[in-house]
DNA sequence: CTTGACCTTCCCATGGTGGGAAGGTGGAGG
DNA sequence: CCTCCACCTTCCCACCATGGGAAGGTCAAG
């Protein structure tokens, strides 16, 4: 009943995290070292996909890496205050409204333009005219 | 009445793309070279500045920078068809669309994991629940 | 013991943008 | 004419997150 700890592929397939990004969040520390086989390969435990599998959840989030270093920090701290969580996460959400806004500005030019340009075969559009700084 | 070449910050300025990235865009074959002084300094004209700003304002509007070399090949040609420009400007569209709609899924997410989350000092929050993967 | 699938480290690429070093140029004021 | 400063040049490095691939080591099954 020994945990067989898995190789980082296997991890990569249990976390859903590729064996190059569990590399690349070992470098840059946002996950601790893994152990290693006397042979130098990382090997995983239950624990490690524990917070790999954390750390996809929180890109799939939109979370930056700065933000999932955070919060890491917060979920490994028994003494966390929620508040700070909650402070994390809704100040992203204003992050992703920001950038919402700010594509949807952009479709609303881009199909206002489209609106006004025929689309067939001749050669005169809006949008190059737009975009050429005509009219503006 | 020559019409005197602008030096590259003088270009900057002018087509509100920073010198930094018309050397790049030059670089990448975006734009192309620019004529030199005998010293070796980049110098532009009107046509030149007017092609930076075609560059900036698409950037603005989203379009990547293989889109905006097809729209700068658009642009320059002249039996062109309209519906091209149209097609790769909805196909625009439709990108932003996706990355909306997925920064969108992020935001209900996180919105409704944090409406559960008190927020005060208590240690226990939904949205660390989520992401360590409980009860999910 | 070979074979093939895996592991290791290392470097390179993407897409846009910026920072900065080291050295050359140009024009204005003294 | 000289000096000074702002500008120009090229070159390398950084970001963020990810993937590709080379060169070489390891392990297990046949």
């Amino acid at each position: 009943m020994t945990p067989i700890p898995l190789t980082i592929g296997e991890a990569a397939v249990a976390s859903g995290v590729s064996a190059k990004m569990i590399r690349h969040y070992e470098e840059i520390g946002l996950v601790p070292k893994a152990a290693r086989s006397p042979s130098g390969y990382r090997h995983y435990r239950d624990a490690d996909i524990h917070v790999l599998r954390f750390v996809r959840r929180a890109r799939e989030l939109g979370f930056s890496m700065k933000e999932i270093a955070a919060l890491l920090g917060l979920w490994n701290n028994r003494r966390r205050a929620s508040a700070d969580v909650k402070r994390l996460a809704m100040k992203h959400v204003a992050d992703l409204d920001a950038r919402i806004a700010e594509m949807h500005a952009m479709k609303r030019t881009l199909e206002r333009l489209a609106s006004h340009c025929h689309g067939d075969e001749r050669p005169d559009c809006p949008i190059l005219d737009d975009l050429s700084g005509a009219t503006r």
